[in-house]
DNA sequence: CTGAAAGCGCTAACAC
DNA sequence: GTGTTAGCGCTTTCAG
């Protein structure tokens, strides 16, 4: 690789000299400059990043944290967050946790020991400690979930309120019997969403079921599938279904065609974020449409002034941003009042069973 | 930050002690290498990557451009490069280019700047002049399409073979006027699926007209419906249209639904790549499977295999793979003989009519 | 207007 | 076993 100083002896001037031409210092003549200019172009001189950096030059570099980069959901983030970063010329490492704090650390000791300017992390649910400490030492933005001990600083959406009124929007068609499936409750998100929806049950005063309530790990394509199986096959299956994340609605769409459950006549769905191809899902997906881009944004214009700003790590003041979902309702639940309870449940239980009896 | 001069201050050791008590040096005693990493802990210590790099260490990131992770075909390759970089310890600088040559130069230039250790690369058509000359001074890898002046290690899909087949299925099912949409015949995916289209139709003997071809940029999500009124508004509209790209593809689904044309009785539709959802798009999307997941793992291996063996630039030997797509049949091109030809596209026209001029 | 020198944080060669 | 020294490529005083 070309060095500056290879630029300077090729010219018979000093280091400094190249330094500044390229710098564009005024105090260059506009000869040497056009000629240092020159040389560095034809020697394919191209400044090294780590030796600036090294020299205490600001890092143009930000982190990203995602669980899984091919979920739709966080793609879009991604594809938000590179738009603002292109504009501010910064450059985005991404990792994928998987939702696994062992992976989450790897990535933030990588960032730490980059020393990039900052980073926005849609953390695991448990941290591990020395992920806090890391993290401690440079500025970041929690998105969506809140870990314990990250930044105070967190940009996420109403996740109670999305399925308070998934749930609502049941109640109101005058399903009684409503189930949830979602992510852990050690996800704050998981946590919040299984609130939104117990709440609406309360409201309406029905009956709260514990075993209408299905969690798993959120990353897992099983959990949809295995639930819906457990709750069609008890001996009072719900009437309709609510779904706590994107990725147990994706799951969960498939498994519903995959066993010809029809909907919304044997089963009421609402579904979490609104992916491509929803809309056209069966009777197309009532859902919790979730402002996903502007989530993305604006965390990454707070971490981006912040930077700018030069502040501390310490005087960062705690920072809630929270957005809110929009019900979208197309044709995936409808009034349950229209047929007997669980008219369709059962059948679909027995063909269950007969599938699982021959595998 | 604390350096491992402060670490080896606090303790009255050097620098060297502190460095090779971290790196495991045998030469260190136990009782030292325990105080240094302890200190080392407690102060919060972290190599600077930017200092070991500028000694001559081996970078750890790669670089990943796409044209846009949004895409939820790109989101897959970087999903899948993501898994291969994690387990062999590598951090991925991801860019998006958004087919513009001049962004894809702004994240190459940072990639030099930055002396990654190599990178992935999904070219835009042309890429500038600058992009080729700094791509050439560090190893990489193109994939699918492929630009001239580039790395000639090229991971790819049997694009003309793809289409083909697409074409073909059309064929055999007795269509006779089918129409393409697809990406730029400058992009080299979009002349192989081009010519993957024509050859199918020479195959059979089938007219060729020009005005069943309707090209455009690729990732603008305009491409597909505009070709798709323009195709039905003709005098002699086609009977079933092949698609040349994931994102024609999904434009062309949500365009289709949007006017209500019915599928595949009213048009007979092959898709390109397989996405979530579009198994249950109306009839279920016959379409071409493409192998996402192969092409990017090879990718990054070849890769990091290149860079672990410490090659030069230079000496790398001309390698292209080529993965074959799938064809799915599903339900949305059956057969075009069971209704007079062009039988619905009229009314469509006249539908799309009406709607332009009421806007 | 330009050069010489120092130093960023780290490691490796060379002492002892 | 450990310390000293030098130098990676760059920018920024300080000199001239």
């Amino acid at each position: 690789m070309t060095t500056a100083r290879d630029v300077a002896e090729k010219l018979g001037v000093s280091t400094s000299t190249v330094g500044r031409a390229l710098a564009d210092d005024p105090r260059i003549s506009e000869s040497t400059r056009a000629r240092v200019v020159k040389a560095a172009r034809e020697m394919g001189y191209v400044a090294n990043h780590a030796a600036r950096l090294i020299r205490g030059a600001a890092s143009d570099t930000v982190a990203v944290v995602v669980p899984d980069i091919s979920n739709g959901f966080y793609a879009t983030i991604a594809h938000a967050l590179s738009g603002v970063f292109l504009r501010h010329g910064l450059q985005m490492m991404l990792g994928e946790s998987a939702d696994d704090p062992g992976v989450e650390l790897r990535h933030v000791r990588a960032m730490a020991a980059s020393r990039v300017a900052g980073a926005l992390i849609v953390p695991t649910a448990r941290p591990t400690a020395e992920t806090v400490r890391l993290l401690a030492t440079f500025p970041h933005v929690q998105m969506l979930r809140r870990a314990a001990g990250l930044s105070e600083v967190w940009f996420g959406i109403d996740d109670e309120h999305a399925v308070q009124q998934a749930t609502q929007h049941l109640v109101d068609l005058g399903h009684r019997r409503i189930a949830f499936i979602g992510g852990s409750a050690d996800l704050s998100t998981g946590a919040a969403r299984i609130r939104g929806y117990q709440r609406a049950l309360a409201a309406a005063d029905l009956d709260q079921d514990p075993d209408l309530i299905r969690l798993g790990a959120p990353a897992s394509g099983d959990l949809g599938p295995t639930a819906l199986r457990v709750l069609l096959g008890a001996a009072d299956p719900p009437t309709s279904v609510v779904c706590g994340s994107v990725q147990v609605t994706r799951s969960l769409l498939e498994e519903i065609r995959r066993l010809a459950i029809s909907v919304p006549s044997g089963l009421g769905v609402v579904g979490f974020g609104d992916e491509p191809g929803w809309s056209w899902w069966g009777p197309g997906l009532s859902t919790v449409s979730l402002p996903t881009e502007q989530l993305a944004v604006s965390s990454a214009l707070w971490l981006i002034n912040h930077i700018s700003q030069g502040l501390s790590t310490t005087d960062v003041r705690p920072y809630s941003s929270t957005a809110a979902g929009t019900l979208v309702v197309r044709g995936s639940a409808t009034d349950a009042a229209a047929r007997p309870v669980g008219s369709m449940a059962p059948a679909v239980g027995a063909r269950i069973a007969k599938e699982s009896a021959s595998a």
